[in-house]
DNA sequence: GTCTATAAAGTGATAGAC
DNA sequence: GTCTATCACTTTATAGAC
């Protein structure tokens, strides 16, 4: 048995393509080994051959498009660092280089766009029980760094301001990548038809004013945004 | 059996009682009816007797907490058109509309907080397939009436505009609300444990920036200082 | 209404032939 | 590596006794 989890070529390619349409259309819960090595055109044992268990594919599915995604995150998080050398890497470079490396992996993929959104998006919004451990700490480790330069980015937001802040923007990510055919239903496409790049661009713009939020305004507002959040909104 | 989805007490309001706790958990492919009778000390007939099928039951939980928000979110714009009868209502008097009534029902729900907002989560983050007619097509209502008042509200935005930045909040709200043991796993806890009435007023600071992105701001803040007496939303 | 027993179909995994 | 056949188990649903 190949021990590699995400193989260029051969058997287990053919496997993990054909997970990936299906997880992509149904969730990783909703489908079975037999719908795979169906879709695929392989027997059933395949999958326990090539990857010792349903689980391994799931990981191998799992590692496939997260592992070069967070990569190239930390690859450009680390070249922003070393270009501004020390001084705070603007916020928009930051949220740039979180969000780009989806649209970079969208091309390398031979999925359709609509498909490599939807399965990146179940990703994160399934349970993230499925993730391999090296893929969960990988992220942790991005997420660490992101958090360090969005706090030098915006000084005078609190460490848990920022964390709370980059979890919406992380929320707004994946439901606009999952659930795009839900806005398409209820809307009757007048949401229109744009490329990922539109949807990822249109959406930077959103998260970065609602990082900024209560900076670069009067100095006025934020002291009161900050001295007293919970009575803003006096549930 | 009784007709009702979604009764007040006996039988079937022990077994939704019990299916509310294991959908929060495990999401709500993964629990078996065999799992939910269990949990609620009853025999696994039951389910079939008193909700039809497994699906009736998963129709009775979905009921149950979001026709209530639903309408509560209805009243409340309706509420904030007749009182400013025609002009445009602020963002932020339509964004309170749309989330306060989350708070409301959680108060209301005998659930901990946290599974409470993990369940409501799931319910939009998982497939709507699973999801009542009634319900979709009250969605669909809701949306559009709040799309509508945004519009009046930022006349300066494109339609799609509005409608991608909308798409944008309820991901950030669905993923705050039902991810919040991913924020808490990632950052040791560094986020606090703050209540649910104080991370939906982070969360609408946020997306009220983000809706607002690009706008004039001075002139907003100027009408908002006219309009809204109630200045207690410093947004 | 509640229970037992069971049907009918699906699940992941594996032994063993080729 | 691929295949068949099958195991052991779980799933939802239901018929029928009480």
């Amino acid at each position: 048995m190949d021990r590699t989890i995400v193989p260029e070529s051969g058997a287990k390619l053919r496997l993990v393509e054909a997970a990936e349409e299906l997880f992509a259309e149904r969730g990783f819960e909703a489908v079975s080994v037999r719908d795979i090595t169906k879709r695929a055109g392989m027997n059933i044992a395949s999958v326990n051959y090539h990857f010792g268990s349903r689980d391994g594919l799931v990981a191998g599915v799992m590692t496939r498009y997260i592992t070069p995604i967070n990569e190239e995150r930390l690859a450009r998080i680390e070249a922003l660092e070393r270009r501004f050398s020390g001084k705070p890497v603007p916020l928009e470079e930051i949220l740039d280089a979180f969000i780009r490396p989806l649209a970079t992996q969208v091309r390398k993929s031979e999925m359709s766009e609509r498909l490599f959104l939807k399965l990146v998006g179940r990703m994160f919004g399934e349970q993230a029980a499925a993730m391999p451990p090296v893929v969960v700490e990988q992220f942790k480790v991005v997420v660490t760094r992101f958090l360090k330069a969005l706090s030098k980015a915006l000084p005078d937001l609190a460490s848990d301001e920022i964390l709370w802040r980059m979890h919406f923007v992380i929320g707004g990510l994946v439901h606009a990548m999952a659930q795009d055919e839900v806005l398409q239903r209820i809307t009757q496409g007048a949401s229109g038809n744009p490329t990922v790049e539109a949807t990822l661009s249109r959406f930077s713009r959103f998260a970065i004013a609602g990082l900024r939020n209560g900076l670069n305004e009067e100095a006025e507002l934020v002291e009161e945004a900050e001295d007293s959040p919970q009575a803003t909104f006096n549930f």
